[in-house]
DNA sequence: TCTTACTTACGTACATCGTACGTAGTACGC
DNA sequence: GCGTACTACGTACGATGTACGTAAGTAAGA
């Protein structure tokens, strides 16, 4: 499994220049920022990340290009890509940046549902600032030194919880995936403009088919488009998955 | 329902050509998928979604392109922005195909729990087989023809249900939200290739390095890489959030 | 110290993308 | 039949990610 590809590279060839260009690693937290050799970079990759993140939240995530980011830097849009390979890596050191933003305490002040509350408000906070988050965090793992830091707080959180760890990451998956969800529908809320409009006149079509009873008394029964008053739904909805993910485990009500 | 939206067409410019270039709506819902002028389509939404559907199912979202959905179909590339004026409505109507797979009951059973596992079990079969599906659902609704009797039926299995009509869709929207988080870690865990590699190395370097004791302990105490036996970390999440989201408001337990 | 090997920096170039625009042909409403 | 709105599609433009080659700079081994 590891080396199959590259059998016939220099075998039949004996010239000087690299044995083996050595497959750089898909992650970019596995690549050293700095090897020791050759001249100084000019950049890091926190400044990297620093202007993709102001880019992005400017102009949004469709206008954080190679060419932007590096003219953003000062530098030649090839040069980047000795910072960063693959488009996909930047978003990387995007997330990780953002996740960086919150100021974690030193540790929890042990009570479990309120850490984890405030954790969680804290994010929100973030992903407000940051609006392109959410469409990045789909299946990625945000891994990165900042995100190490998160993810080690969040468990010390539940240090003393009854639970086994692969529950406990599944709690953290489940948490941030609820988190994200709701402020892309929180983005989506406050978008405005022509589609929302559309949208509106569209389910008041569907509304007027009468073909749909129960969409239509949801939707009479609660606005629709209507951003939420405040954070009660937020904070009620993170109560309840608090609740249920400190739960050890319900007895299976299978029939 | 029939006849709203030609009001304001040609009320104040007698001219030729078009007095208002009456705005395409943003919602492909929204414009007829035939209005009876001209020479009769060559193709339909369903045969044009299935296209793109079968392109994205044998080789990814990338590989959906306005081009080759075109010569899929066999048409020129411009052809197919008669029917789809932007990407994104593509999006929309493959995303409708894909809710369209699932046969719904007739009416629910009635026992709520039963209902909705039935439900959501059954669309993780569906979206086991379009590993496509998690990332197109960020934040746009799917509210197709399809996506519009699912929500109704999911609706119908919460009609008894002692809710606020926002709380259903709310509901409906943390279900949907855990399910394509779920399928996309599944999606991630079974890609394997270099990536796995690589993350399992960084995680042992992380291991090793000691700073991460809480995450050390969580990794080891669960396998991290290793896909599911099962569905039955699905089966007892979901349980768990169905149990929570039924739960018509736990009493604030503020400090 | 000199050499060598590897780094950084960046310009050029290419394939591909979404899609604006224009033109030609077709079929329904008047 | 006439006009208008539709379908069909070729061409073309700007933007994207990034492969590749070259020049220059610096650390490690002789």
């Amino acid at each position: 499994m590891t080396d199959d590809q590259v059998a016939d590279d220099q075998v039949t060839d004996g010239s000087a220049t690299g044995a083996t260009p050595p497959e750089a690693p898909e992650l970019i937290w596995l690549r050293p920022e700095r090897t020791g050799r050759g001249p100084r970079p000019a950049h890091s990759r926190d400044s990297i990340a620093a202007a993709a993140v102001a880019i992005a939240d400017a102009e949004g995530l469709d206008a954080v290009s190679m060419r932007r980011v590096a003219a953003a830097l000062g530098a030649g849009t090839m040069s980047l890509y000795n910072y960063v390979p693959k488009k996909e890596q930047l978003f990387d050191l995007m997330l990780d940046a953002v996740v960086g933003e919150y100021e974690l305490p030193a540790s929890p002040s042990g009570d479990q549902r309120t850490d984890l509350r405030l954790l969680f408000r804290r994010q929100l906070g973030i992903l407000r600032r940051h609006t392109w988050v959410p469409r990045l965090v789909v299946g990625r793992p945000s891994l990165g030194p900042n995100g190490l830091r998160y993810t080690e707080y969040f468990l010390a959180c539940l240090a003393d919880a009854d639970l086994p760890g692969s529950a406990k990451m599944e709690a953290l998956s489940l948490l941030n995936g609820f988190l994200c969800q709701y402020a892309e529908w929180e983005n989506t809320a406050a978008a405005g403009g022509k589609w929302q409009t559309d949208l509106v006149s569209y389910l008041q079509r569907v509304v007027l088919s009468g073909d749909y009873p129960h969409l239509t008394q949801a939707l009479i029964s609660g606005g629709t488009g209507t951003p939420p008053d405040s954070d009660a739904i937020f904070d009620r909805t993170l109560q309840q998955l608090i609740s249920a993910v400190l739960t050890p485990t319900a007895p299976d009500p299978r029939g």
